[in-house]
DNA sequence: CCGTGTGAAACGCTTCACAGCA
DNA sequence: TGCTGTGAAGCGTTTCACACGG
């Protein structure tokens, strides 16, 4: 492959973010058929600024030009490849109300190459139900199976808080790895295990801490 | 009102969040009836460090009793002041979709204190639509006249992402200062307004790169 | 002269160690 | 003795300034 190696230095989760941000608008600028571009002009869609931006790539390699600047398809491919963008992801659905659904529908994140495979709710109202693209709802108890059979790799999980515990045991068990949860409230996992955790209540305490103290 | 006044200092954000765990969890224990509690305790079930916890609350006073703890309600209290959250923030949903209906429903930020008084969308054939709470849908241009009628502080914005600009810009021209935003990609704000932008796409491909560097 | 790439400085958050008080 | 509260150390991220090459 090219001359880089990626570097095994510690890369922050925060830089593995905005460069999620860059591969996007990589690829929206790619299918304007914009050819090169700077640090600056990626810098000022986001409000961040140009060292930044060419910091968080400096963690992978050297991507561009000096004096001209990044070549569009050649960053974005590269940009892939780190994230693992370059193929596609199965996820696991674990819970099939409100927001299990909404995520479901929700197809914005299929362009990023993630795909829920399968999903599950212990409701056995719940189980048997179809839903769009072939999917039919399973119970708990086919995470495991299901996990190995479909090459699942990515669990959500979108219960009510008192049963997150449970479904995270649940696909841990199966031995899926990397968890994004939406419940707030406490969950343990083993520390090999990366979980993410979507806390609206968290960021809404932010903005009212915010307008309490302005 | 106390003998400690709110210190003016530069907090963590990452602290805020806590603090709002912190709150969760102390709501919950008073429900239990739990008369005291000790920075060790509240680390434990959010697996973090007693200190992190005690440094924490340290950005605001001092709340325990040395060799004691903490007294459950009276801390409660002081959290939900700091944060805010002893009042109720009514916000204004914008999108109407599947992401917007989903948060619409799901009402467990409801307990925290903050409701959502009105849902706007740019879709005719969503306006007028009912819901529950005796919501109705309405045009985007009622969002400056009512936000004003009904005390909106915050707004959530659930649109798709070309229409996040747009919606942005319609609820900060009504005053609003303070939004909690879904889709990603590029949304610039007025630099007094707080923008926090919850990234599926940035989580999934956090967990990617997660997956494809371990 | 332009824009990249990067070592080093600045900064901010986390962690620590212990003084202080019940 | 027990647990809080906190100054200071440690550490990781951001910011800067400039060398480098087109």
């Amino acid at each position: 492959m090219g001359a880089n190696a990626p570097r095994r230095a510690k890369i922050p989760e925060s830089a593995i973010r905005r460069l999620s941000f860059y591969h996007r608008h990589l690829r929206d600028l790619q299918a304007l058929g914009v050819a090169t571009i700077s640090s600056r002009e990626i810098a000022r869609v986001y409000g961040l600024e140009p060292f930044q931006v060419r910091k968080d790539l400096s963690y992978f390699g050297s991507f561009g030009r000096r004096g001209r600047g990044y070549a569009v398809s050649r960053l974005r491919q590269r940009l892939g490849l780190i994230l693992g963008l370059d193929s596609e992801w199965r996820m696991a659905l674990v819970g099939a109300g409100n927001i299990g659904m909404a995520i479901f529908r929700y197809q914005e994140y299929r362009r990023l190459g993630f795909r829920i495979a399968a999903v599950f709710d212990a409701d056995p109202d719940k189980v048997g139900r179809e839903l769009e693209h072939g999917i039919t709802v399973e119970p708990m108890e086919r995470i495991g199976p299901a996990v190995g059979e479909q090459d699942i790799r990515i669990g959500i999980v979108a219960v009510p808080p008192e049963a997150a515990q449970n479904a995270v045991d649940a696909l841990t068990a199966a031995g899926i790895t990397a968890i994004l949860s939406f419940p707030g409230g406490q969950v343990l996992v083993p520390k090999d295990v990366a979980l993410r955790r979507v806390s609206l209540e968290a960021d809404l305490a932010a903005l009212s801490y915010f307008l309490a103290n302005k």
